[in-house]
DNA sequence: AGCACGCCGACT
DNA sequence: GTCGGCGTGCTC
């Protein structure tokens, strides 16, 4: 076979279709064409119907359902645009129901939704379910009935602030002339004009903000988690008038998502939120902000699996308005764009200097087991700092014992269900697998048929625990994922955390302590380096200015391009690194996985230049292939992908094992951009 | 997904 | 001669 081109037979088909209705005049009359609801890929493309008399209603953006097929089976829909004369050359059904005249999908949503779904091989369906929340016909009245009251959400505009912290009227005119950055964050803290404790990263972003919407049009700014949402809708009050704030984060209940959605779509606005903010509604685009792209939460978990910075860049291209970047720590795939001067860095006005003190070596043999773990140096910073307020202490882990071993012979503690290591949540607790949960009473060893475990490792709880002994009398508070903190008082108190759960201290902390350093840069995986500089940088960012912030256990170059804040530097090496290996984001990659003859012929028909195949290799799931790709061929790679997807779907049935009928045919899965062949 | 169309074996 | 097997392809 030779290679597969993108539209097959679309002229044979269209020619067969019309003559098999040979009373299927193309008709004039208005039409609809619509986007159906349907997961089936082969039904990912625009659908004319006919709008019958009466419907006067039908218009872009509205909800309807119509007919597919057969009479009985219909389907919901949106209207994408309405025009007078029809496109397909059949006879064309009629629209049979308005659901809703709310225009819910926007057309630079539509716009987006299409581009963003066939750059990463999957359907506009899938990414608009992440761009429209689910109908709520009570906040949809309400809102008609707002609307048609004259009522707007229009408010006193205020004075906006100039930016802080940046070269003067630098960052003000990247929003004026919508220019493109990759944002250098300020550490520290400071109290928004609300009096909240917020990060200074969420006061610049929430200033850029207000920029966009002083000036006519909207600003969408997503974050990795719902607590950055709150921080950034904190840095946002008293900075834009209250009704411009939509927040758009799956913590909300859907009636106020979609309450958000109307917001949003109504007129400018600042939406704040976590990934999917990235699909809410802007006509007039002015800022589009992505926080911290490193964080995994980032990258979007649902088919096609598009991560928030690169729908953001798709967005920008399609709509412009200013584009912002911002970290404490650049990531590779924004330093790449930076070296393709397609995005420019800007810098704080002042380097900042955090106090931060590397101490590679822990050895304190004669010590208390409680500072073993904790060098000198360290101990005194966290002793003196007590005496003033707060001290934020980073560990890699929750819990009470991270691991188990047997005591007998040492060997580490598996589930006997998915070979996972087992925990302890708290001291004397029944050790539980820390994958899948299992509880494990009643263990004996594999090996050595001892019964008795010892711990490994010290989680947040046992830590915790260990340094309330150790510092008598000072209130120890525990921030983890089961024990959510999101702010601490300026009185002195030892907070531990596990990283990506601190809370923000009132007047920042007087020290912090980076305890599991040495742990964490142990992990295997593609960006585990830059992922230590994200968590350690976005801890000592928490500090007041000129605490000290002690990283332990970790030496080397990495230690000082924290120590000097020459983070720029430390991204740009490591990009070179990954360029020498062929890493992404160097190239891209991506994964295709379904049964393994399928996934054969998949890889067969793609073969091209520029696309390196590995694999197939047997996985649960069947067969995986990893592609890895030049950007230069990866937007026909991902039309032909979809044209596989598209044929395999509608061709392929029944698995081929013989006598075995109605076995579900497992359809063939592309996750373009796909970090998991990189990581272990 | 459903459901119609189509081309080969045993029935009134 | 035809009823019906489910393989193949389409859904405006």
């Amino acid at each position: 076979m030779s290679t597969p081109s993108a539209s097959t037979s679309a002229s044979d088909s269209a020619g067969v279709v019309a003559g098999r209705h040979p009373g299927g005049e193309p008709s004039r009359g208005p039409v609809a064409r619509v986007v159906l609801d349907s997961p089936l890929p082969q039904l990912d493309r625009l659908f004319d119907y006919r709008i019958p008399p009466g419907l006067d209603a039908v218009g872009p953006g509205i909800r309807v359902r119509v007919p597919l097929r057969t009479a009985g089976r219909t389907v919901d829909a949106f209207v994408v645009e309405t025009a007078d004369e029809q496109q397909f050359p059949g006879p064309l059904s009629d629209i049979e129901a308005v659901v809703s005249d709310v225009p819910v999908l926007r057309p630079e949503v539509w716009a987006l939704a299409r581009a963003v779904a066939t750059r990463a091989a999957g359907s506009a369906n899938d990414v608009l379910r992440l761009a429209i929340p689910k109908r709520q016909v009570r906040v949809e009245r309400e809102w008609l009935a707002r609307r048609s009251a004259g009522e707007r959400a229009e408010s006193t505009p205020l004075v906006p602030a100039p930016i802080e912290g940046y070269p003067a009227g630098a960052l003000e005119s990247v929003i004026r002339d919508r220019r493109r950055v990759a944002l250098a964050a300020i550490p520290g803290v400071l109290r928004s004009a609300g009096g909240e404790w917020v990060g200074r990263w969420a006061r610049t972003l929430a200033e850029a903000s207000a920029l966009a919407y002083h000036a006519g049009r909207s600003a969408l700014v997503a974050v990795p988690d719902y607590r950055d949402v709150e921080q950034l809708a904190a840095a946002l009050r008293g900075i834009v008038p209250e009704g411009s704030v939509v927040r758009w984060d799956a913590h909300q209940p859907n009636p106020e998502r979609y309450r958000g959605l109307l917001r949003a779509a109504e007129g400018p606005a600042v939406v704040i939120g976590t990934r999917s903010v990235v699909y809410a509604p802007a006509e007039h685009l002015g800022l589009i902000a992505v926080w911290n792209d490193g964080d995994p939460l980032h990258r979007e978990p649902l088919a096609p699996y598009v991560h928030a910075r690169d729908a953001a860049l798709i967005r920008h291209e399609q709509q412009g308005g200013a584009l912002i970047l911002a970290g404490h720590a650049r990531t590779a795939e924004v330093q790449r764009l930076v070296e393709l001067r397609w995005l420019e860095a800007m810098a704080p006005a002042r380097r900042p200097r955090p106090n931060l003190v590397p101490t590679a070596s822990l050895v304190s043999a004669d010590r208390p087991a409680e500072q073993a773990r904790i060098p000198s140096s360290a101990w005194r910073a966290a002793r003196d700092a007590l005496r003033e307020g707060p001290v934020l202490v980073q560990v890699a882990r929750p819990g009470f014992a991270p691991g188990l071993a047997c005591a007998e012979c040492a060997a580490p503690a598996r589930c006997r269900v998915c070979g996972g290591p087992l925990g302890q949540d708290r001291a004397g607790a029944i050790p539980a697998c820390r994958w899948c949960g299992t509880p494990a009473p009643g263990w004996s060893c594999p090996n050595c048929r001892g019964t008795r475990l010892r711990t490994r490792g010290r989680g947040s709880v046992r830590t915790a625990e260990e340094l309330g002994r150790a510092f008598p009398g000072v209130r120890v508070r525990l921030a983890d994922g089961e024990h959510p903190l999101q702010h601490v008082g300026e009185e002195p108190a030892l907070v531990v955390a596990t990283r990506g759960a601190e809370p923000i201290a009132a007047g920042g902390y007087r020290a912090v302590l980076l305890l599991d350093g040495e742990r964490m840069i142990a992990r295997e995986s593609l960006r585990i380096a830059e992922d230590c500089l994200r968590w350690w940088t976005d801890a000592a960012a928490l500090a007041a200015d000129g605490a000290p912030t002690v990283l332990v256990g970790v030496g080397g170059g990495i230690a000082s391009a924290l120590a000097t804040w020459r983070l720029d530097d430390w991204v740009r090496a490591e990009l070179a690194d990954r360029r020498a290996l062929r890493f992404p984001p160097t190239v891209r990659a991506g994964t295709v996985v379904g049964q393994p003859d399928a996934v054969a012929e998949a890889v067969r028909r793609l073969a091209r230049p520029g696309l390196e195949v590995r694999g197939p290799t047997p996985v649960p799931e069947g067969a995986r292939a990893i592609l890895v790709f030049e950007y230069s061929v990866g937007a026909e790679l991902a039309v032909d992908l979809r044209a596989e997807v598209i044929r395999q779907s509608s061709t392929r049935r029944a698995a081929p094992t013989p006598g075995k009928r109605g076995r579900r045919p497992v359809p063939l899965r592309v996750h373009l951009d796909d970090p998991s062949p990189f990581e272990e």
